[in-house]
DNA sequence: CCCCCAGTGGCACTGAGTGTCAATACGCTA
DNA sequence: TAGCGTATTGACACTCAGTGCCACTGGGGG
């Protein structure tokens, strides 16, 4: 056998980076072929075609059409509640939720060639959004759950941390709106900063 | 010809009551169905045969499935914007924004019989959450250029109407939320002061 | 009385998504 | 090196959502 000291990774298998290849090959040609054509104008036999691999293939790595696009997106949130829960316990929600989202934002910022395209196109297509807000829900029942944790509240019969989760997502919307429609040019950062100064009163409550 | 001072309607046409009948018959058709039955298990079939009428028609009142039970909520939207615009003009946004959003959700209370089923239906299907929050997005861009226009904001240059308008949404979702949960134990109104109170610094600025 | 037309049903078609099964390729073991 | 178990794939058939098209009908207006 081959020395397993080089070019050799016992924890990545050789399986698990074909399945990665195909993966990648499948997510970049819809990439290339919606953001091109237009969500509802691609097929999947065209977006299988252009990768290479049968159609039932495609239904093995994505639940739907609108999968591929928004899953680009989904590692943001389970980032977004791990982030929070690192956070310092005795950190105001504000402060802490504003580290939490940030993350996804500036992963954005970093990769713009990239996300700048996905954002514009789910933003503009109708069944990408409705999915994309389906997974926000998601997060947001995450946010909830782990802001309740760390503040001793009991989320069935206390409205605060539902609200601070949705007000910080809301946060997160408006900025992720506006960078797509001034096509990048304005700074996620910087926007989302000034989004808390707006919401920061109401999640730091009334002597904040 | 008949007299036209009794039991006719000039300005409610034959057609117009008809399509109305054939609407509601779907309507209530579907409803039983899905609530009965969960949305994946019914199809569209089915519910034409119980509604009597054929399939194609189904897709001449509604544009989808989800339609059917999404568009039962419909008109909240267009009345939240107009309820909104009715305020007036020197009305703090958080007390303009509790009375807009308050209606919808009063309106929810007094058809509990109807409406909750609808909601915990939609709350807990993926699919129709999905539908129902793109429409929500909408009445969000709705509510958004409403009060930039009474505030005299650009909505492309400041964040806050687009904010304002998306934590009053959060108060929305959150209050049906908690009714769902509840089985509309709990009354929408309270849990939505509740709400407000938590959000209305953050509506009304450092000010308030 | 006839024309007009909105609403309807039937039909065929595209495309998404799923179940099944045979073939293949890889990892491990003798 | 040969053989075996497992995971991935491709091909096929099927259901169902949604759309375009056309012929039919029934009621209202000239």
């Amino acid at each position: 056998m081959y020395d397993e000291r080089v070019s050799y990774r016992p924890e990545v298998s050789m399986a698990e980076r074909k399945r990665r290849l195909v993966s990648d090959e499948l997510t970049e040609s819809a990439l290339q072929l919606l953001a091109l054509k237009g969500f509802d104008a691609v097929t999947i036999d065209e977006i299988v075609t252009t990768a290479g691999v049968s159609r039932r293939t495609f239904f093995r790595y994505f639940a739907s059409k609108e999968d591929v696009v928004v899953q680009f997106l989904a590692d943001m949130g389970t980032g977004m509640r791990a982030d929070l829960a690192e956070r310092p316990a005795d950190e105001r929600p504000s402060v802490a939720l504003l580290h939490a989202v940030r993350v996804p934002l500036a992963t954005c910022a970093a990769h713009s060639d990239r996300a700048l395209r996905v954002v514009q196109l789910i933003l503009r297509t109708p069944a990408l959004l409705a999915r994309f807000l389906e997974r926000q829900a998601q997060w947001r029942g995450d946010l909830t759950q782990e802001l309740a944790g760390r503040l001793g509240l009991d989320p069935a019969r206390e409205l605060y941390p539902r609200l601070a989760a949705g007000m910080a997502l809301t946060a997160f919307d408006a900025v992720l709106q506006r960078w797509s429609d001034s096509d990048g040019a304005e700074d996620p950062s910087a926007l989302l900063d000034e989004a808390f100064a707006v919401i920061g009163p109401a999640l730091d409550g009334v002597e904040g």
